[in-house]
Parts: structure tokens; sequence; C-alpha cells
DNA sequence: TGTATAATAGACAAATTTGTCTATTATTAA
DNA sequence: TTAATAATAGACAAATTTGTCTATTATACA
């Protein structure tokens, strides 16, 4: 069961995978320590606890998944293919087996006012994308920020119905509404 | 802590609010109980499991969200205003204090591919609903069914965005935005 | 080499989880 | 009234939860 790394990394590795596939509540310190070889006493001397680990594994996640989608994106030269290819990177992400959705959505689902700092990590998430999203629309000649907030709704909903419906179709057609929200044949 | 109602009723009340706003994993059999003030057996003899009491809650809370959207877009008379006040219904929900967003994506966010059962009743839940947006649209003069699934997106973006940001603004956004694509001024 | 640090295994605690079972008391219907 | 049914309280089980603590072994550094 060892894994490569060191017991912090293999720790934080373990519970994001743990944590996305099964839930944050429905996965036990135990299974964890179990599946990445490491002592319970490491994971509370680098974490300190069950919720810390929980919002390390928010703060990795929202790293990487910014890395993938902004490597999507900066694939493409042209400001309205650059917008669109967000819409590549849920297309690319969808098909792998194991999709479970959004983490910060699922997170929030699961947390409740008990943890504020969970549910502040999702914000934080949500306004930078929302923020990115807004950037790549007004890079868009003759757009402005009057459809920016529409782009993010149509996002959000299409990764949470391609996880309800199991299926690309509500990200094919979320990206084919920008496309003609902006004008684009 | 005893509550009007069979024994039944007042499981499936009580553990419909607590599923709702500590989540469905975070509330232990107990807590229901002693909160429902009815005795353990008669939940096990109701129901079973607390699968069974998920799923039931789940049926339920179809139902009733139903009720709730069909009486207000049944107020209107015009297509457009029956259309558009889905999104009234939204705004009425979010003000409400405890407001934790969809029932159904948030037991989706819980509950892995452990318990199908739940996942298929989100999944009807979903198909409904967008089977009614798509009736309410094309019960609009010149509309076709080609933006059916676009006023689904942005309704579920609507419900999901409006819990992370406590705020209305989704719900205004969206609502915009289908008035827009139908072409309403 | 010697020493501080890091990591390990695993016992242990205290609470909580779902679910079962028994024995008693209400309620309802014939 | 009698008998079947429904509901109750609560003990109990077996597993699991997060977290602590001890004692031992590796590792890294001076």
């Amino acid at each position: 069961m060892a894994r490569p790394g060191n017991p912090k990394e293999k720790i934080l590795a373990t519970a994001a995978r743990l944590f996305y596939e099964q839930g944050y509540n429905a996965t036990g310190i135990n299974q964890v320590l179990e599946e990445a070889g490491v002592a319970k006493a490491s994971l509370y001397s680098h974490f300190g606890s069950k919720e810390e680990l929980g919002l390390a594994y928010l703060k990795e996640a929202r790293t990487a998944w910014f890395a993938g989608i902004t490597a999507m994106v900066e694939k493409k030269k042209a400001p309205v293919e650059r917008l669109l290819a967000v819409f590549d990177f849920l297309e690319q992400q969808l098909p792998q087996q194991g999709f479970k959705g959004c983490r910060f959505i699922n997170m929030l689902a699961e947390t409740g006012d008990s943890q504020p700092e969970m549910q502040l990590q999702v914000l934080e998430h949500k306004r930078k994308l929302r923020k990115y999203l807004h950037q790549l629309l007004i890079a868009v000649p003759g757009q402005t920020a009057a459809q920016a907030d529409t782009v993010y709704l149509l996002f959000e909903g299409a990764i949470v119905e391609s996880k309800v419906y199991r299926d690309l179709w509500p990200v094919k057609t979320a990206k084919k509404t920008v496309r003609l929200l902006i004008g684009q044949p």
C-alpha cells in the first residue's frame, strides 16, 4: 500500500481521491491511512484534524483545477476559442470514469454552517472562476461584461448536470449557447 | 418533543428537516427519533432502514417541490409570464433562512455509486423538471424546443450558485437571460 | 558516531453509528 | 370485553468514528 512521496503527500493524495470518490463524510480517517500506507500519528502531526485535511484538500484541488483549465485555454490563441475552451475542459473531464462533478459543490453539500471555513473555500474558488470567465469574455472583441454571469451560470449548470445525467449533453448545450450569445456562427 | 401526526409522519417530517439542514450522512437516526419524539422500533417497522427513509424523503420532497413551483406558475396566465415564474419560485425560496440549495443535488453529492436508488431518484426529479421547463417554453408563441435545455441549465445554475453566494443575483441573472433568449423586452 | 527528528505500529478512549430485541403499554376493531 | 395491532422505552450489540498516547524504529544531520 506504500505510495511514492513523503507521508504528508501520500495522505493528501489519498484523501483527495477518497473524498472525491466517496464523499468527505463517508470517508473515514482510518481508510485514508490504510490506503496511504501511513501511520495515524503522521496525519495528526501534519494536519491536526480531519477538517484541516479537508481544507488542505480543497486548497490543493483549486490549484490543480485552475492549472488544468488554464492549460486548456492557453492552447488557443483567438479570444473566442479561448472562451469556448473552458467547455472543452469539461468535456475532457467527464468521460473519465469516476467523474463525480465539482469537488467544491460536493463539499458544500456535505458541510453545513458548522464548517464555515469549508464554505469559504468553496466561495473563493467560485469567485475566482467567475472572474476568470469574465476576463475570457471581455477579451472577445465586441463583448462587454454584460453576459459574463450568464456564461458563468451556464458553465456551472453544465458541470452539475453532466454529473446528474452522466452525459455530455449539458456541456455541449452550454457551449453552443455561449457561442450563440457572443454572436459566433 | 412530540409532534402532530402519527409516528410515520413525524419521522418523515423530522428526517426531511434534518437531512436538508445537516445533510444525510451527518444526520444520525437517533437524532431524528429524539426530535420526532418517536421510538426507534417505529422507524424500523415503517421504513426498514436509514436508506429507505432517505428514499422516502426524496420522494416526498419531489412531490412538495413540484407542488410549490406549479402553484407559482399557475398564478400567471400568459405563457411568457408562466415560464419566468419559475425563477420567482427560486426568489421566494432563497431568502428563507436555512436555504441550502437543491435537496436532490445535495443528496447526489453525498451518496456515491453505492446507493444507486438515490441517484435514480435524483435523476427522475431532474428529468421531470427538464420536461416541465420544456413544456413551459414551447407554450410561448414563436418558441421551439431549441432553447429548452439552455433554460434548464440556467435554472439549475441559478439554484446552485444562489446557494454558493447566498445571494439572489444568480436567479436574477438567469431570469434576465431567459427573457432575452425568448426575445422579450 | 551520536543525537535530534520523523515515522511507525498499535493499543486505547470516548463517543457515535445502524440496527435488533425484549418487555410493557396504548390503541383499535370485532 | 376481548384480542390483535401499534407504539413505547430502553437495553444491547457490533462496528465505526475521531483523536490521543506510548513505545519502538528509521532517518538525517552535526
